[in-house]
DNA sequence: TCTTATACATAATGTTCTTATGTATCTTTG
DNA sequence: CAAAGATACATAAGAACATTATGTATAAGA
């Protein structure tokens, strides 16, 4: 089962963050590919949805950017900056929570 | 903490239908005060939000309404007809699971 | 050689939210 | 008793963020 597009708005910077995170250097397509195999083909990041937000979290200060030509072809590697190592925290945490109270206010039953 | 609103986004239906299983029958704005008063203030519904929301559900034949008058008041209540009854079943199950993968993906402990 | 995968990016569009505004009644408080 | 705040509905403009479509280009596999 596929998730609904709409319950990924919203968390999508924060699995971006943590991907980076957990694997120090990544691009965008590798990205797709991780979470796509993490959540067993449930969660699919749309290129359109990608690029704009990895390009926001530069703007933002919060991840730096790395060329490297493979061959001929271009890969755009991405790390966090500092700002973005604490912002990862606040992100993860603000969702876990608000995972816990989603949880209690749907009567959800722990598995 | 209040919850940033985007993590609020893709959830509300959710949120709204499942208030009305577990109450019968809700007016707009008892639904804001009870989902701000569960969540411990932590998720304010907006109005601009709700109102659009319930119109939708109702639009989709997942809710029906019944008009009453407090005094000179009018307030609207929503309860949800039989295939909303199987629609939050739907809903409620895909957020829970996609909670979990979620977890997973974003390495959260249990508390 | 053709298709699929890899790899970037942007633009038009759609959905859904926030913020602002509008109307009106009821209750509380100085 | 007048003003303020709470109750209760609703809509519109704008922002945010995703989808879908399109574009460019290289590499690998059938």
């Amino acid at each position: 089962m596929i998730y609904s597009s709409e319950l990924i708005k919203g968390t999508l910077k924060t699995i971006v963050l943590q991907q980076l995170k957990q694997n120090g250097k990544m691009y965008g397509y590798e990205i797709t590919q991780k979470v796509k195999e993490l959540s067993k083909e449930r969660i699919s990041i749309t290129e359109g949805a990608l690029y704009p937000t990895l390009h926001a979290l530069e703007a933002e200060g919060l991840v730096q950017t790395e060329t490297e030509f493979i061959g001929k072809r271009i890969r755009k590697y991405y790390r966090l900056t500092p700002s973005g190592e604490n912002k990862v925290l606040e992100k993860v945490n603000e969702l876990a929570e608000f995972m816990n109270t989603m949880k209690f206010i749907l009567d959800i039953k722990p598995v």
